[in-house]
DNA sequence: AAACTTGGATTGTTGAACAATCGGTGCCTG
DNA sequence: CAGGCACCGATTGTTCAACAATCCAAGTTT
């Protein structure tokens, strides 16, 4: 069943693309709504519901619900069902566990192409313009893919998916947090410094800042989930 | 969940999976059976057979593919089916891509406990035990563990979740190439003195040396590859 | 009011069914 | 005799309907 799927009142979604296989296609779908915070952490994913929407079947929906738990995107509790994942403080410790690990070593041992530079340097004007101009998604977006690129330079496609992961769930702890200050304004010019260093070809103090900015940005998320409660 | 395994070789009774997540055990078992080398590289999986050998649905066998598809131990060919999966050049390239990145990373920044140092001391002995011995299967052994505990080093389930995978995937490497020369023989002896640069604190040294140790590895490797072609 | 029982809803798993696709076989054509 | 083409069986992709197991909440009993 590829393109059909005419039989039912199609809901609010133009999404018919050739789907390679249907449960990944449906694990895409599910990524992007929650990527966009249409489903937010701790909703519940039922599968009669999702299975009926998405016009597939409640098998191909588990398929979908078992790469989505494997990216830890969403938590399956055994019998209970299958929930947005809720990033906890441990959660966000273990974030920041991971991108202390690859992004400095990316820095340290990746390869600097002039291409990656001049991306780099690409971000970093869109996120000061974001930061001049007030818009936080535009710092955001900026500062997450700035930290994508630097992860590329790893070369490595496998790291480059556990950054993507990392960073998917970061957005989810933001998204846990949409009532929390900005904490976006402060890391553009960092980023700024970061690329700097970089070119100069100043790699060891590159990775130590970053290293040092990890940290503190570690200790920032922490501290705002402990007043903000829960 | 899925009992405490121990259950391989029975096909047909005792096999009637407790319910827990009956997908996630069919992987397991599929996985024990690859890394012990059941299973070889470009073996066929048929979901007919395999689903009727282990006594569950070919859907809840098709969950378990999709799981160790996700690993990268299995390859899945549209229309075509599962097949274990055989390493290319380009795979071994990307198996040290991720360990030079993660392990020396592990060695500048991880937690260097005094457990964990102990940890490492019993399996270069237990290594270079396996050398005098000429058991080639136990230096194997020895040096997956020690580079796994390298990286727990970190502390990060993630990233010890990618090594293990990455282990897995080198496996399957050795498995496609069982009748080159031995390749563990002059690393035992590498593995102490890196043990021993650990232990006296040097760690940019350590890390170095290990990065240098992958690269001479993974020339070895694909030298072999080239030569025993295919 | 606390503990127990019951009922309804949801998940976990299965088996069968059907369409789509692939690999090979053998025939036909040149 | 070589090459191409259509058919055929086998396997995969997907769906559906059913049932057992489990959980949640409400109602009942003591």
């Amino acid at each position: 069943m590829t393109e059909p799927s005419a039989r039912t009142p199609a809901p609010a979604h133009t999404a018919r693309a050739a789907h390679a296989h249907t449960g990944a296609w449906a694990a895409q779908v599910l990524r992007t709504r929650i990527s966009r915070g249409e489903l937010l952490p701790g909703a519940k994913l039922a599968e009669q519901g999702l299975a009926a929407e998405l016009c597939v079947s409640r098998n191909t929906l588990r398929e979908a619900f078992g790469t989505l738990a494997d990216e830890l995107i969403v938590e399956r509790l055994p019998n209970r069902g299958v929930f947005v994942a809720k990033p906890d403080a441990e959660d966000i410790r273990e974030i920041y566990r991971i991108r202390r690990m690859i992004e400095p070593a990316a820095l340290l041992w990746g390869e600097l192409t002039a291409p990656a530079l001049a991306e780099l340097d690409e971000i970093v004007r869109r996120a000061l313009a974001a930061l001049a101009a007030g818009d936080v998604p535009g710092m955001a977006d900026a500062n997450q893919q700035l930290h994508g690129v630097i992860v590329a330079m790893a070369g490595s496609p496998t790291l480059s998916t556990v950054m993507d992961r990392t960073l998917a769930r970061m957005r989810l702890v933001f998204y846990r947090m949409s009532d929390a200050p900005d904490f976006h304004s402060g890391y553009a010019e960092h980023n700024r410094d970061l690329v700097r260093m970089l070119r100069e070809g100043r790699r060891e103090e590159a990775a130590a800042a970053l290293r040092a900015y990890l940290d503190t940005a570690e200790a920032e998320l922490l501290g705002h989930l402990d007043r903000w409660g829960l």
